[in-house]
DNA sequence: ATGTTGACCTGTAAGC
DNA sequence: TGCTTACAGGTCAACA
């Protein structure tokens, strides 16, 4: 479900419910997510959610005694209700708040993830991140170095997270579409040129999508139940078939690094 | 090293 | 109305 604007509109939704709340109870209903969740969480029990932060798709909600990392995976949603409200199918993870509201974390697919990093610790899910694409640490110019010699799609390799994080499926269709670029071209053969324009694209998509609320393509609603409007911003994923709101051309779906992509063969080369 | 594929899991929609 | 198949917003391990 979510790529980076929605865990950023998730994030925002969640945040003013649980900063400087006191955690009253952990619940763990299904440890069995992408990986088991520690009991290592259960010490939040009595402390204080001091900020609600992101790093990459990952939520950290931090306290004195360390920081709880959330991952929403492909279907993860959190949920901000009061605590006597009855658990739904796939809720598997909750904290009780001394406000007698609860963040609920459900997730069909469990491809999401609730870890624990200690106080001076960085979780190894974290440590191998590239740069935020929303910061000046992140420009056109490091894809353009970063890719030199690659063989491997433009399309595949903005979505490393090594290269930038946040970049999921919807953005890059959308990002390469942007900037006319063809994501099948290896991305070693791109020109400098292209990929500064590539990376304010990204940039500013990534920014207008968080402050239409994100892309609900399904279920995708913030904490307090709203669906995101990007998905009318949309010029190319999705539309297999309709016209290239440009030229007019069928937008073509192919499958690139196992995910469905979608272009206009006549804007992008 | 780099690139590609399968795997994790469930729900939903499309096809027969 | 079933039943079966394909696909879905992400990431990692295993393989060539």
């Amino acid at each position: 479900m979510p790529e980076l604007p929605e865990v950023e509109v998730s994030r925002l939704g969640i945040a003013p419910h649980l900063e400087q709340q006191t955690i009253t109870q952990v619940k763990i209903w299904q440890p069995r997510l992408r990986w088991p969740i520690s009991n290592d969480v259960l010490q939040l029990a009595g402390e204080q959610v001091t900020a609600v932060k992101r790093r990459a798709k990952y939520l950290l909600l931090e306290s004195r005694l360390g920081t709880l990392i959330i991952h929403l995976g492909m279907s993860g949603k959190l949920h901000v209700v009061p605590t006597d409200s009855e658990k739904q199918k796939h809720d598997h993870f909750a904290l009780e708040l001394a406000s007698g509201l609860s963040l609920r974390l459900n997730d069909a697919r469990r491809f999401g993830a609730v870890l624990w990093q200690g106080i001076d610790e960085v979780h190894e899910a974290l440590s191998k991140l590239g740069p935020e694409p929303l910061t000046d640490e992140f420009t056109g110019l490091r894809l353009y170095e970063l890719s030199r010699g690659k063989t491997a799609p433009v399309k595949s390799f903005i979505m490393d997270n090594a290269v930038v994080v946040g970049v999921g499926n919807i953005y890059a269709n959308e990002a390469l579409f942007a900037t006319g670029i063809d994501p099948r071209r290896a991305a070693g053969k791109i020109s400098k040129a292209r990929y500064l324009e590539l990376g304010e694209a990204i940039k500013v998509i990534l920014a207008k999508a968080i402050t239409q609320g994100g892309t609900t393509l399904k279920d995708f609603l913030s904490a307090d139940g709203k669906p995101g409007y990007f998905k009318q911003e949309l010029q190319v994923y999705g539309r297999t078939g309709e016209p290239c709101v440009q030229c007019l051309q069928p937008i073509r779906a192919i499958r690139i690094g196992q995910r469905n992509s979608f272009y206009c063969p006549r804007c992008q080369k």
